[in-house]
This record gives C-alpha cells, structure tokens and sequence, in this order.
DNA sequence: TGCAATTCCTACTAAATTAGTAGTATAATG
DNA sequence: CATTATACTACTAATTTAGTAGGAATTGCA
C-alpha cells in the first residue's frame, strides 16, 4: 500500500515551488537540478498538478511554475490526490469504483472508515507545515 | 495506494474463520466455495497467516484451520500486516526501508504521521467488530 | 495397509502497474 | 527567428500483482 513516486515527487515539487515562492515563474530545469529528477518525468507531474488548478504557468522563454495561493492554502491531500488520482486503499470506496453491495458487505464499513482517516490526515496538513520544518 | 487482494483476501479468510468457530477445523475447500477464491490462492495467503501465527492447523484427513484466540483478540490491522507485510505509505518509514538522511528530510515526519494515523486505526478494530455487524 | 483428503512448499506465468524515456508540437521572449 | 520553455502523446523496461500448477508430506478411516 505504497504512495508512488508520481505522489512524492508532487509533494517536492510543490515543495520546491514554496520555498521559491518569490523569484518568479520557476522552470522544470531548475527544479530537475535540485530535486535529482528528470525534466521529462517531471514534465508527466507538473501536468497533473497544473490540471488540478494548483499552479499558475508561463510558457516560453523564461517560463515555469508558480503556485498560485499561499503555502497554508494548499492541503497535502490536494497535492497527493492530483497526482495519485486518489487515496482510497481500496476500490469500492471510490467513485469509479462504487461497489453496489456495500450496504451487504461485512467489510466496507472499515474500509471506509480508514479512507476517511487517512484523507483526514493528509488534508490536516499544509505545503506551510512541510516548509516549516 | 491500495490494499492487494492478499490484504482482503485474508481478512475474508479470518472472518470466515471467526463464523465458523464452534465447527472445529475449516477447510480451505470449503472457504473457497464460500469466499469465491481458489483453494490455490487461498493456501498462500492462510500461509502468511499460519506463519504470523495466527491460526492452529491440522493437516492431513478433515484437517484444516481454525482461529487460535477469540475474534476480539485479532486486531484487523494484524491481520493485513500478515498478508500485506507492513501497510507503510512509503519505504522510508520501515525497519527495511529505514532512510539514513530522515533526520534532514523535510517530509519524514508528514510520512511517519500517516503510517502512524492508518496503523492505529487499523488496530483500533478487532475482527469481532467486523463480524458483529 | 492403502486411499482419500488435506496442508505445505516451490516454481512458473499472464496481466497490470510503475517509473520512467523520447519525440514532436506549441508558445513566448529578446 | 533562434532559443528556451511548456504541452502532449506514444513507447518501453522493470516490477508487482494475481493468480495457476505440480508434487511432497501428513493424517484419518475403511
């Protein structure tokens, strides 16, 4: 039950973005040196972050990323969830997923029940309380 | 970030087990033909729990499993650590993955804090919450 | 004794997912 | 109009998942 690179590397990104929150438009370049991941991937995870509305962009010459709401508006849920899709530990408490024998499954409850604590806990935390530390 | 079916598959398998726990030795025949998983399947996964130690064993003629304590005693999240190995988020946070630089990292303790929320939880619930309901 | 039912153990495999790479198109700047 | 970016799509190698398969060991019972 692992968080993918796909998650982590969002968390850094985003990470990234924060404590740079001040020069501008950043590019994947720049965030490829210091995080020691390729500009391609993160090309693949900047665009799930950016079509969740969490970044502002600038094409071209001197592009990048920003983030566009400060570092306590952004829930580390919001971040996970853009680029893992979600964080349901099991199918048929998702949406696609929506088991139909719910009501007479001896399992779903708990199922359920540990979904919401972990989206609970990942949405207690903000960008502002990693870049803290 | 999900659950495998060996996780659910075993909690399947244990609740069966906690219904039937005045009939003496289970077969996995018969878990199979009420659980809809294949015998094979089902014999890998009874050995991750048999390993764990969470069941008694009788091999050979009309032998089979049985639980070894009362369903109240069997915590869920013992259960999936048994069949899943450990139900960490992310390697850093294991003995195995056990990271060296976690001390400098800005986002171990974000991890630490979601292994430890989704640990309790799981070990908040005993099997005989589940059966009960 | 010997057969049937059962667990035990290991190897193998197909399908899906993860973790990327690669190429090309589009856009903005100077 | 060259350079430096992002945008989009396709491809691929490695790993993991979800099983299947075969045979050995154990036990109960006729």
């Amino acid at each position: 039950m692992k968080i993918s690179t796909k998650g982590r590397y969002a968390l850094r990104i985003m990470i990234d973005l924060a404590n740079n929150i001040n020069n501008g438009y950043i590019s994947l370049k720049d965030i490829s040196a210091r995080q020691n991941v390729s500009i391609k991937y993160l090309e693949q995870i900047v665009s799930l972050l950016n079509k969740a509305g969490l970044l502002s962009v600038a094409r071209g010459n001197n592009g990048g990323y920003k983030l566009n709401k400060k570092p306590e508006e952004y829930t580390v849920g919001s971040i996970l969830r853009a680029a893992e899709g979600d964080l349901a530990p099991i199918m048929c408490v998702t949406e696609e997923g929506n088991c139909e024998k719910k009501d007479a499954c001896i399992t779903y409850s708990f199922w359920e029940g540990l979904d919401n604590v972990i989206n609970q806990y990942v949405d207690s935390k903000t960008l502002k309380d990693l870049i803290e530390k």
